[in-house]
DNA sequence: ATAGCCCGGGAGTTACATCA
DNA sequence: TTGATGTAACTCCCGGGCTA
């Protein structure tokens, strides 16, 4: 196809005009071709045979894109037409690319699905943990309750207290600290990884 | 420097072939 | 027969190379 005769023959009066106002410009619609007369060779759109395939895609294997004369080389000892031959490289290049990125999506889902895995399993435990802390709490108020007889401001109750903090929250310093990014992190569940990236 | 032409490629679309 | 799918071919647009 000439590109220069195809290009000014579509350009419509209206774009010539206010071309930037033209954002969504419909497509020509392509005619029919029951058998008639296309720009590539008269014939209705036919599929390559096996052969033509198994050789098109060994040349692709070697490279993604054809340099003019390998195209013409490769045109004629297929019975092709270059244009053929270049149309069919475009769209195994899309092909290509489609199946790549079908390939990186499925890998990045079971990226994913590992670490929404190692959520729940971090989140079971930080409850399990919870749990611990809490009975930790009640053992403390027990022993103190039982130590100074009631009197509850006691040196030594507040102080067993401190140390019984220090010790099992470690340098966290605070348990209201330490589960604050878990507890935050339910607002997006499943997708708070992404944060990571971002 | 720049305007115009030519060419190839990407993206999106359409038409046709094939198959379940 | 029909709808889904694959693919050859088309349209539109853009950027790069060349040249006058």
């Amino acid at each position: 196809m000439d590109k220069q005769e195809d290009r000014t023959a579509l350009i419509s009066p209206l774009s010539q005009i206010a071309p930037q106002q033209e954002k969504a410009k419909p497509r020509r619609r392509r005619k029919k071709n029951k058998g008639g007369v296309n720009s590539l060779s008269g014939f209705r759109k036919r599929k390559l045979t096996q052969e033509q395939v198994d050789v098109l895609e060994l040349n692709f294997g070697n490279e993604h894109k054809l340099e003019s004369e390998k195209k013409d080389r490769l045109a004629s000892e297929l019975g092709l037409d270059p244009r053929q031959v270049a149309v069919w490289f475009q769209n195994r290049r899309v092909r290509w690319k489609n199946k790549k990125i079908g390939q990186e999506f499925s890998k990045l889902q079971s990226a994913h699905d590992g670490v929404v895995l190692e959520k729940c399993r971090l989140e079971s435990e930080v409850i399990k943990l919870k749990e611990k802390l809490c009975e930790a709490e009640k053992e403390i108020q027990r022993l103190g309750e039982r130590a100074d007889g009631g009197a509850s401001n006691s040196p030594i109750s507040s102080l067993t207290m401190e140390a019984m903090d220090t010790h099992l929250l470690g340098e966290f310093g605070g348990y209201e600290e330490a589960f604050y990014i878990a507890d935050n992190s339910y607002n997006n569940p499943g997708m708070e990884w992404m944060n990571l990236y971002m």
